[in-house]
DNA sequence: GACGAAACTGGAACGTGTTCCTAATCTAGT
DNA sequence: ACTAGATTAGGAACACGTTCCAGTTTCGTC
């Protein structure tokens, strides 16, 4: 899956010179302060350019579309949200309850800066083929964020873990873009992941 | 819900003159004629315009953007189906595999035609709150096909059933979506969908 | 330190969704 | 049939994502 990557798409993981690395975070950092702002319609290419300090056609040699970038900004709130959970034990006495903990504790901090929430979310979810890579990669936190939940130390993980993890994820997806686009509150969105994580998860 | 509706917004259920339904009419076949054809970005609202033989500011005036008019296809196409599904009764023992026979044949016909899919089911991935109303119809058009298929007869249908529903209808979607971008094959796609169906519906 | 390649800047230009305006046409009520 | 009002046609104009280009700067190599 590798694919040789001799200089362009600095988008994944290539890191190139210090200044790249720091042009990458300077335009990631104004993704999502423009985002936070005024949601997905508020990250233009060209104020993230200005605000980045990068000229247009550099944002674009560094994502090659405003959905890459969105989406690129989501994986790294994503890690970061992944890091900061994985350090201390999720509270719980069964899966089911350590799961919805998780989930409902990040669904609240989405929550929190709705805005934001809704740019990433409607990139995540308009993304076409060509986005495949990156959302692949989201993807795969999302599982390893849950599967983590469900056995909090080092314990084996199996085939259907995963499934049920999938399906987890899918409809958390599916509720949170039901909450992003006004057709839930808050209150309806943890219900519907709490309902769906029971289901799954009763043992 | 039903707020006053005078003149404007033709879009949902007002008829207005036979006039009126015919341009209506013609300006879905043109959409999803366009969009089987093309997809999503070849149903441009100057093609569709012309398609269907009226003009830019008319098709404004009956949909009021791109999204809702592919959504307004999308719950015509739906309808169809479910029409067509709610005559003959289901086969299938069991509520999960009469659920699953209905989603892989539905899944099977979506398929059949990978542009049209394509167009729609971006669009309703990517409407925000100004298209609740039609988005929310679809939904209720999805659940009722699955609760239909978990009980053939005019079984009662319980609070649970409708949540376990929405569940799989939100599955069901993620799968869709996954495989329109082309992160899934047509196989996982009916995979995942029966996966999450067994779990859901183990009685 | 000089050279060539790659990357960056600044900005023009293009396509498509959306808005807006004017004139022609249709419809309802008399 | 006539008129007022609503609807439609036709098309210009604008916004933003995207592409492209010419000139400048940075970077790796000798």
């Amino acid at each position: 899956m590798t694919t040789a990557n001799p200089t362009n798409s600095l988008a994944v993981e290539d890191l190139g010179s210090a200044a790249q690395r720091d042009r990458r975070k300077r335009i990631l950092d104004a993704t999502i302060a423009l985002a936070s702002q005024g949601g997905f319609d508020a990250v233009q290419m060209r104020a993230v350019a200005e605000k980045a300090d990068v000229a247009l056609g550099t944002l674009y040699r560094y994502f090659p579309s405003k959905i890459h970038l969105l989406v690129s900004a989501l994986h790294r709130e994503f890690e970061r949200t992944e890091t900061a959970l994985r350090d201390k034990p999720v509270e719980g006495d069964t899966t089911a309850d350590r799961v919805i903990t998780v989930l409902k504790r990040t669904t609240r901090g989405m929550q929190s800066d709705a805005q934001l929430t809704e740019a990433l979310t409607r990139a995540f979810m308009f993304a076409d083929a060509s986005v495949a890579a990156e959302i692949h990669q989201v993807g795969m936190l999302l599982t390893s964020m849950l599967t983590h939940a469900m056995y909090p130390e080092g314990h084996e993980v199996t085939d259907e873990d995963v499934q049920i993890a999938r399906v987890i994820g899918d409809v958390w997806l599916s509720a949170l873009v039901g909450w992003v686009t006004g057709r839930n509150s808050a209150a309806e969105t943890g219900q519907q992941i709490e309902v769906a994580v029971r289901l799954l998860l009763r043992d």
